[in-house]
DNA sequence: CAGGATCCAATGAGATACTG
DNA sequence: CAGTATCTCATTGGATCCTG
């Protein structure tokens, strides 16, 4: 994974390099629904809800960029596009793990 | 810990909230200066080098009425202010860890 | 010393409409 | 189906100046 870029770098902070990758209302939420399932555009539209095309295509395109979600484009008509995690998005997501449990605890759910 | 605020709240996902807490660029920093150590606020801004006053006033603003941080002013002339982790938000710095990990290990530092 | 007040630029998110 | 184009609005980060 060789760049990622921020507006204000000043990644010499690992965990603002971290968080930056998934900062984004919508990321976390991609990264939890493509763990072990390989889904379409219209499948992650409909289990994200009330998310629009361009914020979700957007944040796919960034995960695509950053490697963490692969995107495979079939040439068929009609069109059919598959997202999947990457090794590195498999371990970023257990990564967050931590983060998930300490949420849940403080906030009692 | 009661609530948190988001400007589009749909902090079902905990992952979301717990990254909410700790996003923007200088709050992962300012849970890592607080580790062991009290500070106050000339010591922090120091340390976080080019943070202009309204932003680290802003971010430790947030973060202590998110109670990861206490604030303790003392009725001195000059005034003096002394900041420091409460016990959430070093169960935070620790559920960060993996989080720093990952992205130490992916970006080879 | 520890900030609050103000102003600005850049970014993020959403709604809607349109297309190969 | 899987997006892109446009536009709008709110939030963020920063610079600068001011003050109890």
């Amino acid at each position: 994974m060789a760049q990622y870029t921020f507006r204000t770098r000043s990644s010499d902070c690992p965990y603002e390099l971290a968080i930056g990758l998934v900062s984004g209302r919508w990321k976390p939420r991609l990264l939890e629904v493509l763990k072990d399932e390989t889904l379409r555009y219209g499948d992650l539209k409909e289990r994200l809800k009330p998310v629009s095309d361009k914020v979700l295509s957007a944040a796919l395109d960034d995960m695509t960029r950053n490697g963490l979600i692969s995107r495979t484009a079939f040439a068929e008509i009609p069109p059919r596009v598959e997202y999947a995690l990457t090794p590195q998005g498999e371990s970023l997501l257990e990564a967050l793990g931590p983060l998930r449990d300490w949420a849940r605890t403080e906030n009692g759910r």
